[in-house]
DNA sequence: TGAAATGTTGGGGCG
DNA sequence: ACGCCCCAACATTTC
């Protein structure tokens, strides 16, 4: 240590130190920034991931170490990634004082628990002497850079992309250059062993149709990116509902990770619709105002970082929810009663992702129908989706469970039927992922339970059997949600007077 | 990114 | 041929 550290103190203030650059949510080398500020040093690279586990910061969920795993693998033939686990802040340190790095630079995080810990690295690291800089590699519009004329935060998501989009492609950027090739490593830092991580499952691998669906790393975003604006895009305003379709990009897992950003997607998208290969503007226009509610989603957590626990309307904090955690567990397992809400938590579990539209309806069920905290939703997504994101599961239960910012003005409540119906009207999705139902006529297999004996017995279909009956009646459940829901709506007050709770919060920020 | 209630319209059956 | 009724399909309103 001692021969280590006095060569490091040696080589720190000078040109040749190296610098490392600390890999988080930005695993890719194409449209970097961070590595083209790394350039820019001139210095020697060092390219750091830290596994870091630590108390303060919120635990990988099981389907993300999966996919963590395969990205890393994958990131590591792009550049000699040194991987370590630990409190990042004491990493770091052991990093530098091994190799007397003259710093650090990151691509930034939104989350709280993240940029918590950043400042405290980059305040404790600057006051050092030593090099510290951060770059945007996450988002198009950072969340500072979108103000409505009050100073206040947007909380309709209309007007927040409205603003996003006046601010146009000038802020965005260009593209940056891969620059991976240009750089010079240091080769000889020691790197834990991937394997050794064990983020992997094993007894059972319950992980593994994941592989199937999904090619983790920065080729397969790209090239998932390239099929999808190849076809599928046409048609995507209205076919993205449908689940039982491949019509969506399914790129959030890459998002997630930053092996692909959402400016290469923006571009892209773009150069598409110019060629005439998008046929139509609307398609084009509805894709990326999808990338326009992660940003929200990002920009909402970034201004109100307790958004993955707290209701963001307070009034919710006393909402009288049920606590049958039986049906928290049916619901997991996907053995409801309803098919349409039963294949997608089956699809969750079997392929560690699902399909927008049931996201919505499982959802809804689960905070509606069945009257269970939001926060149990979340944890339960958190840990089971390969795109498992802060901000964007945090956002999307509060917009389900009416607490959040759904601009809608009444109570929206998902029937599980009619959404079947109108989005899976053959039942492709629902044969595929609940296969006891497979034999069903169309006409029965969004609600078995009122189809004829006959139709149960030739389809092979035995309720309370080989499927269960429904946990609640759904217009039952959809009385129950209202009346409940009745009791956290403001009542008949001026509008002005509505809106206050809402600017007290963000005042209070 | 909802659902149910209510309103409107137009075609076909039928006296 | 005409008016009346029914009702499906679609549109609008309401919560």
């Amino acid at each position: 240590m001692s021969v280590l550290a006095a060569s490091a103190s040696s080589a720190q203030g000078s040109a040749s130190a190296p610098i490392i650059f600390w890999f988080r949510q930005d695993l890719r080398v194409n449209d970097h920034a961070g590595l083209v500020a790394v350039r820019a040093l001139g210095r020697p690279l060092i390219p750091l991931y830290i596994l870091d586990e630590s108390k303060d910061m919120r635990p990988l969920g099981g389907a993300s170490k999966w996919w963590l795993h395969h990205s890393l693998s994958s990131l590591s033939r792009d550049v000699p990634l040194v991987l370590r686990c630990g409190p990042a802040a004491e990493v770091l340190n052991d990093v530098i004082q091994e190799t007397g790095a003259a710093g650090v630079l990151w691509s930034r995080c939104y989350e709280p628990d993240a940029i918590r810990r950043d400042k405290v690295i980059r305040d404790a690291l600057s006051a050092r002497g030593l090099i510290v800089d951060s770059r945007n590699s996450a988002v198009l519009f950072e969340p500072p850079a979108v103000n409505n004329k009050a100073g206040t935060p947007y909380m309709v998501y209309t007007p927040f992309w409205k603003a996003c989009l006046a601010l146009g492609e000038s802020h965005i950027g260009a593209i940056q250059p891969k620059v991976t090739h240009e750089l010079k490593y240091v080769n000889n830092v020691r790197s834990e062993k991937l394997d050794d991580w064990k983020l992997l499952p094993t007894k059972p691998n319950w992980a593994a149709a994941f592989g199937q669906r999904f090619a983790p790393g920065e080729k397969g975003a790209h090239s998932l990116l390239q099929s999808f604006l190849d076809g599928p895009i046409n048609g995507y305003k209205e076919a993205r509902n449908v689940p039982g379709s491949r019509t969506t990009s399914r790129l959030s897992p890459h998002l997630h990770w930053g092996e692909i950003s959402p400016r290469q997607i923006w571009y892209a998208t773009r150069a598409a619709l110019r060629a005439g290969k998008i046929k139509q503007q609307k398609d084009a226009d509805h894709y990326l105002s999808e990338l326009g509610w992660r940003e929200f989603s990002y920009y909402l957590l970034f201004h109100f970082p307790t958004l993955p626990t707290e209701p963001l309307n307070p009034k919710f904090a006393a909402f009288p929810w049920s606590t049958d955690y039986s049906m928290l567990k049916r619901w997991q397992k996907g053995q409801t009663g309803y098919p349409i809400v039963d294949a997608a938590m089956r699809e969750l579990w079997q392929t560690g992702w699902m399909h927008n539209r049931t996201r919505m309806v499982a959802a809804s069920f689960l905070v509606k129908d069945l009257l269970l905290p939001w926060q149990m939703g979340e944890e339960w997504f958190w840990d089971t989706l390969i795109d498992a994101d802060a901000a964007n599961n945090a956002a999307s239960w509060q917009w389900v469970s009416g607490c959040g910012h759904d601009a809608a003005p009444y109570i929206r409540i998902f029937n599980p039927v009619l959404q079947g119906e109108k989005f899976d009207p053959d039942g492709t999705y629902i044969r595929q992922f609940v296969p006891e139902l497979a034999a069903m006529p169309n006409q029965w297999i969004h609600h078995p339970w009122d189809a004829p004996s006959s139709v149960l017995r030739a389809a092979g279909v035995e309720l309370g059997g080989n499927y269960p009956h429904r946990l609640v009646k759904h217009d039952v459940a959809q009385k129950r949600a209202v009346a409940t829901y009745e009791s956290m709506r403001p009542q008949s007050q001026p509008a002005a007077q509505r809106k206050l709770p809402f600017k007290a919060l963000s005042a209070a920020k």
